[in-house]
DNA sequence: TTTATATCGGATAAATATGTCCGACTTTAA
DNA sequence: TTAAAGTCGGACATATTTATCCGATATAAA
């Protein structure tokens, strides 16, 4: 579905957005071991995040990331996707033509498309805040 | 959403199902030809499918592969799906966690699911004689 | 001003997926 | 019986993705 640069990216968000909530920052290191995910890579997609203006960065001693918490409602998991994946999701071909074209669809087209459209929908749907919740309630998991 | 060998071979069977509904048989380089793949990685994706007993290659002059027409309500695309990418689409977490898991879900999980479900219930609903009608009446294709 | 703590970013390495090559084998038809 | 057409499968090559390393840079606190 998605690569896994872009798994740990909303895993990362996802983690950020219960610290940003209270106020808080979180290490390349804290965040890494939150989701489990290996340093330096993490290191790269974060930048990555901060590049695009999903989360911030602060340098220094006691620094870290961190969401803008104003910003916690509005920023999707289509942005985060979007940052890291771009949009082949939606704009390939589910069997592998050059791009997904409804003029000349491939046999599949529009069943990939209601099952795409409906991805996307949830995507754009899902805000950080209404993710974080639950995760902050025991009932789910960044990590195994 | 599936690997390139994935989309090539799903691209080869309705292909070949389309031919074998005429009672008729296609050639390694026909069928890279008709979906424009490369040749020589084609044929190990055939060569899977046929020893998973999906489609049946005929060695010799005249030679090639088809599908039994007798099967062509049975097999689906489930079926090539599992037998090229196995089953990470079902089992595996769409956040990249080792497994999906209810019990401990993470915290896209029921998102994810609803779409999942929807996928594979469209997998394995579908068969190589339903999706091979529209291509042979022009209104799909399988390259571009 | 110094020191410790962090991120930044370029170079490099390892792993995986994709793609190629070629000799061996099988089968049909002449 | 021989030649041609075709698949089989192992070894090899390339591209992409994932992951690591390390010096440079920025910043907060002592
Ligand atoms: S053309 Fe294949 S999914 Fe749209
Ligand atoms: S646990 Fe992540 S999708 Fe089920």
């Amino acid at each position: 579905m998605f690569s896994r640069a872009c798994e740990y990216g909303i895993r990362a968000c996802i983690h950020l957005a219960q610290i940003s909530k209270e106020g808080g920052r979180s290490s390349l290191k804290a965040i890494a071991a939150a989701i489990d995910s290996p340093v330096a890579f993490t290191a790269k997609i974060l930048q990555t995040l901060a590049r695009e203006e999903i989360i911030v960065s602060v340098k220094g001693p006691n620094g870290g990331y961190e969401v803008e918490a104003s910003r916690l409602d509005v920023i999707t998991l289509d942005d985060i996707v979007d940052a890291i994946d771009g949009n082949s999701i939606y704009r390939g071909c589910g069997l592998g033509l050059k791009h997904c074209n409804a003029k000349k669809p491939c046999p599949l087209h529009f069943q990939f498309k209601k099952i795409r459209d409906e991805l996307k929908e949830m995507l754009q749907s899902t805000s950080l805040n209404d993710v974080a919740t639950g995760l902050h309630e025991g009932l789910a998991f960044l990590k195994r």
